[in-house]
DNA sequence: ACCTGAACACCGTTCAAGT
DNA sequence: ACCTGAACACCGTTCAAGT
């Protein structure tokens, strides 16, 4: 058998993306695999590989998806929240409610591993600049007499505290049960950060 | 060819769990399976069933190892600081370290999931925490008026920063090269939470 | 040109059979 | 009693062969 353009190459691509998905939120991405994709979507292995380079290229544009789903929940969020420290707040209850919302697709960007340490293509460093300026955007706000490297400082910082909450839960290594618990160590965390960051004339060490 | 009782069980425990250690250290812990572990040993694969559950128990046991070693590391280097303050700082920059100099053992723990989100065995929830105290009781010294409570979740706020930001540092999503980087955005974490914490009454929401 | 399906070199896990 | 090795049901990836 062979020649059945039923569909697109993009109309492939996206069948592709969609299956993956869908393998990802319910079964974990353990449970992800060519095979199983290609028969999901009513083609044979081979075909994912006319459209893809290979598997790990495919978790890449999934993690690229996964990305976008969480700036557009961000950027939606943010359009509610009254002045800079609670938008900030908000930043990091809204990176939570989306882990939490997605826990498996939003794991798999951070446990996904390119082979031989390569750097991720520019398009998906893009998507993360383009999220870390969120932060970066209202840490500044907040920020009375520090420079831009003590910003870009304090965002990372924020951020990388933030996400490490968000992996402790899900992995259960906490101690605390449920997102309501895991909302309120992030608010202790932000708060306490806040407060320092905003009253010292300079952080630099 | 059967019965050779080179080694006793303990001895193909303690063989395999090194040989695990080595290949997780050099390769990454995607390059473990039960094949390539028992070639290693000069064991057939059906053996490491019989000294070990399956490969999540193999997993398991490596897992319950790092945590010692990065307790050790922990107990060790808290031996050299001068006051609550610098030790809680102390205990940050040596969690870095361990990650730094371990990236591979110390990834696998938190990305190793058991099978049916089953909680892991109270041996392994023991060694977590053990860890967890030590940095409990540096919170604990710098809490001027806070309840336990509140002390509790400064500890789990702080602890899974300093953790987020490792991650974010070697899956290159912080933007920032180098240990050095990492050790002061460390810090910038955890000055500013220090001082929010200790200026504030109480932490309540 | 597009897709198949068989092949290759791997997996984790089990278990009858050998000594 | 201890260990093997073959079997089973899977993997990712490639590519000659079919239409």
């Amino acid at each position: 058998m062979a020649r059945r353009s039923d569909h697109s190459r993009e109309q492939i691509r996206e069948m592709t993306l969609a299956a993956s998905e869908e393998i990802i939120a319910t079964q974990g991405h353990q449970a992800l695999s060519a095979r199983k994709v290609a028969g999901a979507i009513g083609y044979t292995v081979g075909t994912l590989y006319l459209v893809f380079e290979n598997l790990d290229d495919l978790i890449l544009q999934v993690n690229g998806r996964t990305l976008d789903r969480l700036y557009e929940l961000i950027v939606e969020d943010q359009r509610h929240c009254a002045d800079a420290e609670a938008c900030l707040f908000q930043l990091g209850h809204s990176y939570i409610r989306f882990a939490d919302a997605e826990p498996y697709a939003w794991q798999l960007i951070f446990e996904h591993r390119l082979a031989d340490d390569r750097e991720p293509p520019d398009w998906y460093q893009e998507k993360i600049a383009h999220m870390f300026a969120l932060v970066e955007e209202r840490i500044a706000q907040l920020a009375a007499h520090q420079s831009d490297k003590e910003i870009a400082q304090a965002a990372r910082a924020l951020w990388g505290g933030v996400h490490g909450i968000c992996i402790l839960a899900i992995t259960h290594t906490l101690g605390a049960a449920g997102v309501d618990s895991v909302q309120a160590i992030t608010y202790t965390l932000m708060n306490n950060f806040v407060k320092g960051f905003v009253s010292t004339p300079s952080n630099k060490q």
